[in-house]
RNA sequence: GGCUCCGUGGCGCAAUUGUAUAGCGCAUCAGAUUUCGGCUCUGAGGGUUGGGGGUUAGAAUCCCUCCGGGGUCACCA
């Protein structure tokens, strides 16, 4: 309808304005509750050009689209805002034209063109925590309303499965696991721990047996025992211990200790050792790999449990063991084309000064790969594998904002015209009510004892008040699962992603307000009253009560919506469109009669109604990766 | 310090391609419902959108500046 009414002033623009007017001039909005209309079009930008008051140009326009389209009743004219109201018939015709279209809303299938969605990447020496929840239902949610949106999705995430993080998890199960009565190390078989507990249970213990070392080495230090520490290294640490003498306030004399501890880390036989073993495995040591592959498949069966609760899955899998070399040879082409240079040590760098960033290093001086490389050579080797690939979404928390400008920045000037449909999609940290997460306070958040968490609280919540009768008991299990993670996945994407945000635990799967739950039990009690109905076909009306016309007009926005939070890959505008909606329609069911009207054709509309609603919940929560269960 | 993101009722959030009286949830208070699932609905109180200045017919939104908070500035990933 806007449309319509837009090509029309084009074409009379001569008519009516006297002169030919730019399309971007015609603006419409809803309008406001309180005026009566369903679309005002805003008159200032004419009021300029015709140079009279607001209020005449309004009634001008008004008149001459009266005239012309017989959709519109009337109009009204209020401060400038012309506000147009479409006849009863308009609207029941729209609401004719929803039902009969098969995935109202939806862009049809795979006729976009492909894009790649990476998500979760974890590393494989910790498990999966709160934040790694935030960022897997966001990635996956993206991609739901990618697809929605017509694009072919491939769903991805590269695992970061070497380095010395990984190393330290496995030298200190190698070295500090206790021996059962087979003589045998802990494992998950034996110990019945998941796998990704155990390994990071060992990063743990790393930790604390590295910081014991530390301490033994700092106190030799003090005591004036150099006992195999270099010339250089010594020099450092005395001018620090002097700078320590002279410093008085406590800031300063913080960052000394730090530094001091830095550099006994790097005396620690501990640290030596981890570095040896990176150094073993980049060789292929074959007993060093065998722990690798042994320990990362622990971790790989744990991680597979999580996700599995959460719900998410992947397509196509990267593993940074195997594309950590890449990008080197990308990077020779880039230096011969000129896009970097070499220091006279033989790093090679980007100058991106022009840009307003800084010089970045892309290559390290004795030819080895750093994270940007692996970067570049990642996504370029993506590109190979799909074809067709237009873009990528990568889903990495906004810490790395600089990081993924100066990538794309970078894969711009090598040439590659895809680099400019990728899309940082950063999300902010995910803060508790008693403040910051960190690992070294065991203030961290367990992702898998989160969702058991909640899941407990929704089953407890669901056995008092519930409808369970009938069900069988692994029935009332996958309802349970599916309230508790509804709230929990509601919960974190009704938020703008790239805001901070605070996690409530007990707010999440509360079954009132702004929350999953709530919209899943509107969800399933349209269900049961559909059900109750029994048949209707044929529908009719020819004057709508408010609370009808409104849903009607609401319903019908629901493209827009999902081509909005396709563009600005948003799962927060799916969910509150979905909380409008539910809102809205509980309104109307409060209001309005629906089994006990009498009149068979209005009766069926009002089930029509409901029908439609019903769906566009459920493939809304089902874009936000969450199930909308029949009954609860 | 440079760059960057954020700041909206007590709390948590929406509106940020400018537009009418800044919306919503929680909490608080007052009400409705013999009827389709009371996990419902209606209403009230609560705001100079961090401060100041500017652009505009019109600013939470754009520009400048200051204040407060986060992130980042490694031959780590």
């Amino acid at each position: 309808m806007e449309n319509k009414i837009k090509q029309l002033l084009l074409q009379h623009s001569l008519e009516l304005f006297g002169i030919e007017i730019e399309e971007n001039l015609v603006q419409f909005q809803q309008t406001r509750k309180e005026f009566e209309g369903d679309l005002t079009l805003v008159v200032f930008p004419f009021v300029k050009i015709m140079k009279s008051s607001p209020n005449e140009v309004a009634s001008k326009i008004g008149d001459f689209l009266v005239g012309k389209i017989q959709e519109i009743a009337r109009y009204n004219v209020v401060q400038g805002f012309l506000n147009i109201l479409l006849t009863d018939q308009y609207w029941v015709d729209q609401l004719r034209l929803i039902r009969t279209s098969s995935n109202y809303g939806f862009s049809e299938q795979a006729s976009k063109g492909t894009v790649l969605v990476e998500y979760s990447s974890p590393n494989t020496n910790k498990p999966l925590h709160l934040g790694h929840l935030r960022n897997n239902f966001l990635g996956y949610s993206v991609a739901e309303i990618l697809k929605a949106n017509g694009h072919n999705v491939i769903k991805t995430q590269i695992i970061n499965d070497r380095g010395v993080h990984i190393c330290k998890s496995m030298l200190a199960w190698e070295r500090f696991s206790p021996l059962n009565s087979e003589g045998e190390r802990e494992t998950p078989q034996n110990t019945g721990l998941k796998g990704d507990k155990l390994v990071g249970k060992y990063y743990v213990v790393f930790d604390q047996q590295l910081n014991l070392e530390v301490k033994t080495v700092l106190e030799r230090w003090e005591s004036n025992d150099f006992s195999g520490v270099s010339e250089t290294l010594k020099e450092q640490i005395n001018n620090l211990v002097v700078a320590r003498t002279n410093s008085l306030d406590e800031k300063s004399l913080e960052g000394i200790n730090s530094k001091l501890k830095e550099l006994a880390k790097n005396e620690t036989s501990l640290m030596r050792d981890v570095k040896e073993m990176l150094v073993k495995w980049e060789a292929r040591d074959p007993q060093t790999y065998l722990l690798w592959t042994t320990m990362n498949g622990w971790v790989y069966e744990g991680f597979k449990a999580t996700y599995e609760a959460m719900g998410v899955n992947f397509d196509r899998l990267y593993y940074e063991s195997e594309t950590y070399l890449l990008g080197k040879d990308i990077v020779a082409d880039g230096l011969n084309k000129g896009v970097f240079y070499k220091k006279d040590d033989g790093s090679v760098w980007i100058d991106l000064t022009s840009e307003g960033l800084d010089e970045k290093l892309v290559l390290r001086s004795d030819g080895t790969a750093v994270y940007m490389t692996q970067d570049i050579g990642t996504a370029v080797d993506r590109k190979k594998d799909y074809p067709d690939m237009q873009g990528v979404v990568y889903t990495v928390g906004n810490e790395q904002d600089y990081h993924f400008k100066v990538l794309f920045l970078v894969l711009k000037k090598l040439g590659y015209t895809w680099a400019n449909n990728c899309f940082h999609l950063s999300y902010g940290m995910v803060d508790l009510p008693s403040g910051k997460m960190k690992s070294r306070e065991g203030t961290v958040v367990d992702a898998d004892d989160l969702m058991a968490d909640v899941i407990a609280s929704a089953k407890e919540m669901t056995k008092e008040r519930g409808h369970l009768e009938g069900m069988s008991e692994s029935q009332k299990e996958k309802l349970f699962s599916q309230i508790g993670m509804g709230g929990l996945k509601y919960f974190l994407l009704k938020v703008d992603p790239k805001k901070r945000m605070l996690f409530n635990p007990e707010e999440s799967i509360e079954l009132n307000g702004n929350t999953g739950p709530f919209i899943q039990y509107a969800h399933a009690r349209i269900h049961s009253l559909l059900l109750k109905a029994g048949g209707y076909s044929d529908f009719k009306s020819t004057q709508l009560l408010i609370e009808e016309k409104e849903l009607v007009k609401f319903i019908a926005q629901y493209p827009e919506i999902v081509k909005a939070a396709g563009a600005e890959f948003s799962p927060a505008i799916i969910a509150n469109y979905a909380f409008e909606l539910v809102k809205l329609f509980n309104h109307f069911y409060q209001t309005v009669p629906i089994l006990i009207e009498k009149d068979e054709l209005v009766k069926n509309l009002r089930l029509v109604l409901c029908e439609v609603v019903s769906d566009i919940i459920n493939r809304s929560l089902n874009l936000l990766g969450i199930e909308a269960p029949e009954k609860m």
